[in-house]
DNA sequence: CGAAAGCCGTATCAGAAATTTCAAGACAAT
DNA sequence: ATTGTCTTGAAATTTCTGATACGGCTTTCG
């Protein structure tokens, strides 16, 4: 395993720059296959060394010779090369997809914001609808209680929501994850309740806990986590998964908070009848005079 | 929205669309397989099945069975589709990316998604650098307290950013906006501390008047507002505005968020030769083992 | 012209990957 | 409680791929 060497360009240039580079030097059937893997690049590389190999009109040997010049150990490796290449190219074009972006800004401020972006976008594109739509009318179900609970940053989360359910409909809780403080409350957890649970990575064994015993007692649970999910998915009945890497030593919760408010907005419009009379009571409490 | 869709597609549209769609109809394992598959789509369908299935956390039978189910006759041909999917959306790039396109997601949620993003955009445009960068200087200056604290809906942005500050420094604090519970605390705020507001329309009078109690005792305010700027503007030395309006009955926070997450990146990197060890430190009393 | 060196493809093998089988477990309905 | 259905993973099986050895062929150079 001498990864070490030169197979990983180190600029962002592909693998196929030095193809072209190297071409001279490359026999006449490694010529064949480089022309091949480079009209169709990377995909032509992304079958099996039989099929690269017939389409280049070449024997799957000389294909073989062929990645082992490269500086391969294997097809294998090879393959794998070609996709991760693929995979960093097709990722960076929505980081810079901003257009006008002179953006001044710290620079520190402005990538950063730009990682985010790109996150809500991935987030978005990849949660299905009808899980979305699911939960909208799980948490828009009056007769059903709803609590809310996260872990040591994601229980701010938990409480954004639970702030802002609390005046659009009744019966809504935040539940703390220390096992101290909701082990009596879980004998009135039952087949009507609901738990949404916020929990990424450094996935924390209390919240994990009270969601696998809410579960147990019947209970529906709906799991906001990242895309790695979270343990709690085994007992999950709706998961909704965010995107959370950013340039930083933490992980962004920018994702669970536009789900978040998303789940707000939605249940808002579909209770409006109900809650617009509580949102005008509430208000009518803050300002008692005017 | 009629003219000029995409072209990519001409089949049945991208896979990921469809398995969104059926996504409700999946077994546990097949969600697991289904989540794992469109967080990092299509890659995370491209290595073998023993890694996607131990990826996903079920075996490969269940892998299989999902490829099955999807309609293809086994993974190969699985991956040769996505292959061919991937080629084709790369071959288009107009297919992709296209701003105000009919992505999936609940209608609803993408379109709050954009409204979102558009926020997030203009806050990130309207910083000024200096500001941002005097913020970060005073909250790595560890001679100061900083005290965060906001309102009904921010409180809990307020404690989500404490919950960061306080591994990656000392004297971090929370508090909350009711006169009641800060009144004391005041005696202690001096010259020396950081006052991190957070305050949006429907500005908090309990909010407001902390940050001027504290102003008056020569605290430095640093204030997280809308636009439209908080009465606590008056008597703040740093401001950060972002833009909250999104096709809601509520304000949406992820402004406040990105910049709060900016912050907390900027800070710990600042700060990284004493923050290291801290977050060490709270690693190890998390996981006493391993 | 002859010989050496290198290049290439056929045939074959070893091993890995995909697929099928099957039994245990979970769950729902009765 | 009991049965039947559905789901799941371990293990056995099959398929197929990547790798290699070897001999023929071409090219090159003396």
């Amino acid at each position: 395993m001498r990864s070490g060497n030169n197979v990983a360009s180190a600029d962002g240039s592909s693998l196929a720059e030095r193809i072209r580079h190297e071409m001279d030097a490359f026999t006449p059937s490694e010529k064949r296959a480089a022309h091949l893997l480079l009209s169709h690049y990377p995909f032509a590389g992304l079958d099996t060394v039989a099929e690269f190999a017939s389409r280049a009109g070449i024997s799957a040997p000389s294909a073989l010779r062929f990645v082992t010049r490269l500086g391969f150990s294997g097809f294998p490796e090879f393959q794998k090369h070609l996709r991760e290449e693929l995979e960093a190219q097709l990722l960076s074009p929505l980081a810079k997809a901003s257009p006008g972006d002179k953006s001044h800004g710290a620079p520190a401020l402005s990538s950063f914001a730009e990682a985010v972006i790109a996150n809500l976008t991935a987030t978005v594109e990849n949660i299905a609808p009808t899980e979305f739509d699911a939960i909208v009318a799980l948490l828009s179900d009056r007769r059903r209680h709803i609590h809310f609970t996260g872990g040591r940053f994601t229980g701010a989360l938990a409480r954004y929501a639970e702030s802002h359910f609390r005046i659009v409909r009744s019966d809504v809780h935040f539940i703390e994850s220390q096992p101290a403080l909701w082990r009596d409350r879980m004998i009135e957890i039952g087949r009507k309740d609901v738990i949404v649970s916020y929990d990424i990575r450094r996935y924390q064994e209390d919240v994990i806990a009270l969601s696998e015993a809410a579960a147990k007692q019947g209970a529906t649970v709906v799991l906001l986590t990242d895309p790695w999910l979270s343990p709690i998915a085994r007992v999950a009945r709706h998961i909704l998964p965010a995107h959370v890497t950013v340039p930083s030593n933490w992980d962004s919760s920018a994702g669970l908070m536009l789900l978040t408010e998303a789940l707000v907005a939605a249940v808002t419009k579909h209770l409006w009848e109900t809650a617009k009379p509580r949102m005008e009571a509430v208000e009518r409490l803050r300002n008692p005079k005017s």
